[in-house]
DNA sequence: CATATGATCCGCT
DNA sequence: GCGGATCATATGA
């Protein structure tokens, strides 16, 4: 059964890699402030490491990623193409710099939230995708820097781990450099996760297939 | 101050 | 498969 235990703060105190990893299959639960809840499971992540030139840390820090070098076990919310939010997990330690961006989520509660927000009805559409996943749980500017281990607006607890097994690893997307990480991870088979590109899943010819982390 | 571009999504072809 | 939407941020003049 489903462990609706928090994870503490030294789940988010490791590596990136580690992080993304172990966080699928975890559930994420949003609280709004009229009291309605959101969850959704984990099924893909990105990891963004210490000197990893695909990372908006990798050039230092600045006001836009000055959660990243905060405390791990806080959510980055950073706002991209004018329109759109995208979430992620601060990893390691403070001043490091590395943190997990959630992907794509399968909804288990507050589907009807979700469905008003995005303004779609199709389940796999709600949280499909990091900005779609936004929308759907109203994250925006206002949680960046939201503690997770201890906040009320949003967290995520312990939820079923995904065997190693049952994980595939591909190259990031919508990154120029760092492409050769394989630091993009997905439950196997997912039907909730992201929209394939090229270079990740086992539907293209061949050459960069998934690995195992 | 000016300008290029992005950890994306959607609709159209 | 492709391009438009739409603007904060970063970088260079």
């Amino acid at each position: 059964m489903t462990s609706a235990r928090r994870l503490p703060i030294g789940f988010h105190s490791r590596p990136a890699t580690e992080v993304a990893v172990d966080l699928l299959g975890r559930v994420v639960v949003r609280r709004l402030p009229d009291g309605t809840r959101m969850a959704a499971r984990i099924v893909e992540t990105e990891a963004y490491e210490r000197d990893d030139p695909a990372s908006h840390a990798f050039r230092g820090r600045t006001r836009r990623n000055a959660t990243m070098f905060g405390r791990p076990g806080h959510l980055y919310v950073y706002f991209v193409y004018g329109m759109h939010f995208c979430m992620n997990v601060v990893t390691r330690g403070e001043g490091e710099g590395s943190a997990v961006l959630l992907r794509a989520a399968e909804p288990v509660e507050g589907v009807d939230e979700m469905r008003r927000r995005r303004g779609r009805h199709a389940l796999g559409e709600l949280c499909a995708g990091p900005a779609k996943w936004c929308e759907a749980f109203g994250v925006d500017r206002a949680l960046d820097g939201a503690d997770i281990v201890s906040g009320s607006e949003i967290w995520i607890t312990a939820g079923v781990p995904v065997s190693h097994d049952r994980i595939v690893a591909g190259p990031r997307v919508g990154i120029r450099v760092g492409r050769d990480h394989p630091w993009r991870y997905r439950v196997a088979g997912d039907p909730f996760v992201s929209p394939s590109h090229a270079g990740f899943g086992v539907s293209r010819s061949g050459s960069s297939g998934p690995r195992r982390p």
